[in-house]
DNA sequence: GATTGTTCTTTTAGGCAACAATATACAATC
DNA sequence: GATTGTATATTGTTGCCTAAAAGAACAATC
């Protein structure tokens, strides 16, 4: 067997290894919902909340277990033997995919203008490395979030609007838009519990998180914050919209650098928010989204 | 040769025949500028506005010639032969290819309910007959529409709340307030050019073509209409989140059915709108569009 | 000078077959 | 009864190769 016959159909997975990008999402995922050291780990349960099968979960419960953070025993299943919330976990969380890599890799490509408009795949495959499958992936995704078209003929087309150095003024002009008009609309409602999820969130992220948090998830939390207040709206179109611009500053944010300062004050203000929601007082909520997004918080924050 | 043999690496194209699908396109913008017969139909000028080479531009007019609606010359090119406005066009226009058709087939059965949420792409392909590639750029546009999205794992699931039963009603509410908010941004601005082309369009409609058209043109040219007023914001992400929703209008479009009255009504708003704006009156144009956009008009024909 | 006709190169898509990843069903265990 | 362990079926990916589509460049023609 030849040197490069070791490559022939190497696995297709996500990334260097499928079972550590899972791992990583479980570990995401016990974060998220708080879990602690002893916690057990159900194979179903992930899977459910994951959105796949049993199968790719065991393999990142092995994963998880090689690295340390979890214990898995004969006929019972895995425990955390760690809490997730440690620097050792956000950097295994951080161990980003080549997926990820490479979208980052051409984010950065074309705000630096090193990418023409109008480009062939086999061009980007040679460029970035990537299988065809693992490009077609990649430009499925940019896709969605709107900023490259597929020709009719061969090649995609980068969008020039969505990226030009307007773009985050602009931006900024359809979520103040979009936002406190969703507030605004007949029949919106917080529940209560997603109200104190909420607010749990951003309180524990002011008690200590936030120093240990990278500039990544501060970004990945305020948009899940302010999307799930659109949520209220019961409208699936405001959301759908707002996670479509977020995708947008999201790219921007790849280079741009923390404010802790300035997110404090920010994550007072989602508190306020939420105080005056929880009342209903939805007028008064909408104008205070108003001025919240008009602050000029250094980009990766809101 | 066997029998077989010749549908081996059949041509790729987006449907039966290649050149009768840019037949149709070229029929499609010849009307949609105005053209007469006689006009000539000059190679790269077809080439630039579809964004296509001229090689497939060539086919699609030997198509046309072929269907009787071009005379080509050697060193003259061709020359629009009939009014592009006739049934006749309209039904080769209407000549839609296996791609559209298999668009089509899944949003009716999807309204229908006869689609499960979670379906995988082997499931697919058998049941509307597409090979991979084809079935991947039909998903690839379902979800830049946002109707269906990857699972992790394997499989696709479609989206429950957008084509849910309240989804025209949301889409109603988020026009509302996109829509009007648009021209109110500051700096808001219509080129007079933009403003004559759509007041002759909307008035060569009103004036007979309407009768001739189909309810898909009436709603595409509806959905220009309203896109190019957005535009004039100058912020592309209002337009962006318009066509979005738009899109998810045409699914609804498909079953509905002509209201030729009502359009008339309609289509005499759009007229008096850009009066309006011509004068810059914004606020008063606003106010006119929010008031546009709660008629109750029949769906297909915004 | 613009447009068409022609040629040549680059790029993409299809089919096939092997294989890896995922899903699912069922048995084993706590 | 819920959860894990295991086997099996299904699905999607990869690589290679060929053919066709698209793009680009240039000559010929009006």
């Amino acid at each position: 067997m030849s040197a490069s016959e070791s490559f022939r159909n190497r696995p297709a997975g996500n990334g260097p290894d499928r079972g550590e990008h899972l791992a990583g999402l479980i570990l995401a995922l016990a974060r998220r919902d708080g879990m602690k050291a002893g916690d057990r780990l159900i194979e179903q349960k992930l899977a459910d909340a994951l959105d796949v099968s049993r199968a790719p979960i065991r393999q990142g419960l092995k994963a998880l277990e090689a690295a340390g953070f979890a214990r898995g025993e004969p006929n019972r299943g895995f425990v955390l033997t760690r809490s997730p919330g440690t620097d050792a976990a956000r950097s295994a969380i951080a161990a980003v995919n080549r997926a990820e890599k490479s979208y980052a890799a051409v984010a950065a490509d074309l705000l630096a203008r090193r990418l023409p408009t109008d480009v062939t795949e086999a061009e980007l495959m040679r460029r970035y490395a990537l299988s065809r499958t693992e490009l077609q992936r990649l430009l499925d995704r940019i896709a969605v979030e709107g900023w490259i078209a597929r020709l009719p003929g061969y090649g995609w087309r980068f969008s020039e609007t969505v990226l030009s150095p307007e773009a985050q003024t602009q931006v900024a002009a359809f979520r103040a838009v979009i936002e406190p008009a969703a507030i605004l609309q007949p029949g919106y409602q917080l529940a209560s519990d997603v109200i104190d999820r909420l607010r749990q969130r951003q309180e524990r992220i002011l008690a200590g998180e936030l120093e240990k948090m990278t500039i990544g998830e501060v970004y990945q939390f305020g948009c899940e914050f302010h999307e799930e207040i659109a949520r209220g709206a019961g409208n699936p179109f405001f959301v759908e919209s707002l996670r479509r611009v977020n995708s947008i500053r999201r790219l921007f944010a790849y280079r741009s650098f923390a404010d802790r300062n300035g997110m404090r004050r920010h994550i007072a203000e989602h508190l306020r928010l939420l105080d005056v929601l929880e009342t209903g007082r939805y007028a008064e909520a909408a104008a205070l989204m108003t001025r919240h997004l008009q602050r000029p918080l250094s980009i990766g924050a809101a």
